[in-house]
DNA sequence: TCCACTTAAACAACGCTGTTGCCAAAGTGC
DNA sequence: GCACTTTGGCAACAGCGTTGTTTAAGTGGA
């Protein structure tokens, strides 16, 4: 790590807590106490961050006896993102601030099966339809954009963004989506499997940040998204949180996948025989074994079987800490949330990166932030 | 992250790559692209390294038309650290040095449930004598000894170094073992499951640096260390791993926890019947578990069952690059590498925190070295 | 109303980091 | 023997967070 890349890493760190601290807001000394810097730092840090627009005074707090402390707040409309989510059969692109709050939604039916060019057409069509409300209005075009996220159903590759083995659709097999959506946009893009999207979403919302959790998706498959110390896991290829294939019953009934026993074939059979209570016991039984493994705080339910599902799912012998229970099933908003944070960050370096000319990259370890990602 | 921090963070960095090359070395070329720091800052560290006696020039590669590459090497005498593994009726004694070759053994039987009065007393005295053969000796005094790393088999937190309610054991709860044995021996001491220490000295070991694994140890009972991204995993509360008590079979034999199917009560079964292939199986099954969930590359098997087990375990219908493959089951030395390279570290980031006199550590966020650990 | 006191935050000087530009050292190959 | 390539040290430098000091902006008692 160089200096750049350390003036990078604090300015993150700082625009983590002011994200964290929402519109209460957080003041210098505060700041300076949970980054570990000295307030002198802290303060040069943040009059970066105002110079740039990306932070702004905001009242202050009550005097404890002596000058009051300024209170900071990130400023939300210093930057937007668009979070993109492809499902099976329908589009949802959402365009989120800084802050994280959703600005603007727009859903379409899709055919997810139409094949990549079409899916990309109808992606930038509704992109390029999002827009502020009225009198502000923001043009795909505007530099306040700072990025794309993606969030897809299928397994793919992380780091270069591309897709792998969609059940049921081969012509994805090896498209590129994040380069050729990057280069139809002109944005920056970020694809991910939508499970992972959804618990990068909701661990940006975690208090405390830095805890571990898992998020179950109960939709047209049973997928988890990880996430451990504050950090999502996304595996050695992008493929951890198979939660449906788990085996629970050797020698059970046999699943689509060709094992047996799996959970989502154990649930799945339940449920076609009405026997509601003994969906719920698979999916506790997994999820207990996740806990254990994994010695997380909290599994978190979503998706479209999340109702009839989450109030019975129990974990069985379960320890005091932990407990399981369901998350509001906003998806899209989070994958958009994930692509706003991330690219705001990501920003932030790339500055800093390019302030000085001449600069060589090298052997690019990005330093991460302090709460999820990366 | 300060200044200090940064140096430090970055002669972590080089050691690591020191390390990692061991004893064919690596010159300050490849240290400035494996780290992305330019070669005159890879030369300052180096030299400072060197100023320090823990690295030196060892011998040139091959010109390549120019002048050849200087070879840096660790110098393994630098420092040395002791491993030391307490398991329910052996305690065994480690001094590896700073390259992670043992240097002496000291095994002796323990009675674990003796207290913790005459445990410490046995670990102290095997510790202190341990010696380097002769013509050198190293009393325990000396300043070449970085530290303790101690492997124990129940449940604890690593944050605090404290034991909690070992199996069978109950005598050890809530016992400071980490503060208690550092008092006595005036050695900083660290505190980690039996698996996870296995793991994270596999860790070291690993090729490439940043992998993902699991360490599978058959022993007394069934535990697994996650290796997640080059980093060890313990769990919000050091309890992951916990892999014996997985479900594999809903509503199947009882276990001593108090659940049904587990993997380890499952095996037990199967081998109690003496049918070895079936608890092979289960062992399979339940790392393919492990494998599709978190995605990782491979599966290592360690522990006293491995022979009888390792041949047959298969992870059932595995992808083509993940495989199981026995480790051999060094356990302890491994306990002591780890012990050796995290305190290594430690010390350097010790002495660069109190090069400066009155700096304020404030926050407290020690930067991760590169591997694993942390 | 004044003034001593407390707390927050900016200003200036500083030490130390990695970086850049330059040059000596140490090889190869025609 | 000389041109060329490559390595790595030396010196000057920009930029990072830190320290010491000053200014700003409150509280509270006389």
């Amino acid at each position: 790590m160089n200096l750049p890349a350390l003036r990078s890493h604090n300015a993150a760190l700082i625009l983590d807590l002011l994200r964290t601290a929402g519109e209460a807001g957080i003041s210098r000394l505060e700041l300076a106490e949970r980054t570990g810097l000295t307030p002198q730092a802290v303060s040069k840090i943040t009059a970066r961050l105002r110079a740039e627009g990306l932070a702004a005074e905001a009242g202050r707090r009550a005097s404890t006896g002596g000058k009051p402390r300024t209170v900071l707040r990130l400023v939300p409309d210093a930057g937007y993102a668009v979070g993109l989510h492809l499902d099976r059969d329908e589009l949802t692109a959402v365009l989120v601030d800084l802050a994280g709050a959703t600005v603007s939604v727009r859903r379409a039916p899709l055919d997810f099966g139409a094949g990549a060019q079409a899916v990309i057409e109808a992606a930038s069509r509704e992109i390029a339809a999002l827009a502020l409300p009225p009198p502000r209005a923001l043009p795909l075009a505007s530099r306040g954009l700072l990025g794309v996220g993606v969030a897809v159903p299928g397994p793919l590759d992380h780091g270069r963004g591309v897709l792998h083995r969609v059940t049921g659709f081969p012509q994805w097999d090896g498209f590129a989506l994040r380069d050729v959506l990057g280069e139809r946009l002109g944005l920056p893009v970020v694809v991910d499997k939508d499970t992972n999207a959804a618990a990068l979403g909701l661990a940006l919302r975690a208090r405390p940040a830095g805890g571990s959790f898992a998020y179950l998706h109960l939709g047209t498959g049973l997928g988890a998204g990880l996430v451990l110390g504050g950090a999502l896991y996304r595996g050695a290829r992008t493929g951890a949180g198979e939660f449906g294939h788990q085996t629970l019953q050797l020698d059970g009934v046999r699943c689509s996948c060709g094992g047996r026993g799996c959970i989502e074939a154990l649930s799945l059979a339940a449920v076609a025989r009405g026997d509601l209570a003994e969906a719920a016991r698979v999916l506790g039984t997994g999820a207990a074994n996740l806990v254990g493994l994994l010695d997380i705080d909290r599994v978190l339910l979503g998706g479209a079987g999340r109702r009839r599902a989450g109030g019975r799912v129990r974990t069985g012998r379960g320890g005091g800490a932990r407990r399981t229970r369901p998350a509001r099933g906003q998806r899209t908003r989070r994958a958009g949330r994930r692509g706003g944070g991330r690219r705001a960050r990501h920003r932030r370096r790339g500055c800093a990166a390019r302030s000085r000319p001449g600069l060589r990259p090298r052997g690019r370890r990005v330093p991460g932030s302090r709460g999820a990602e990366e």
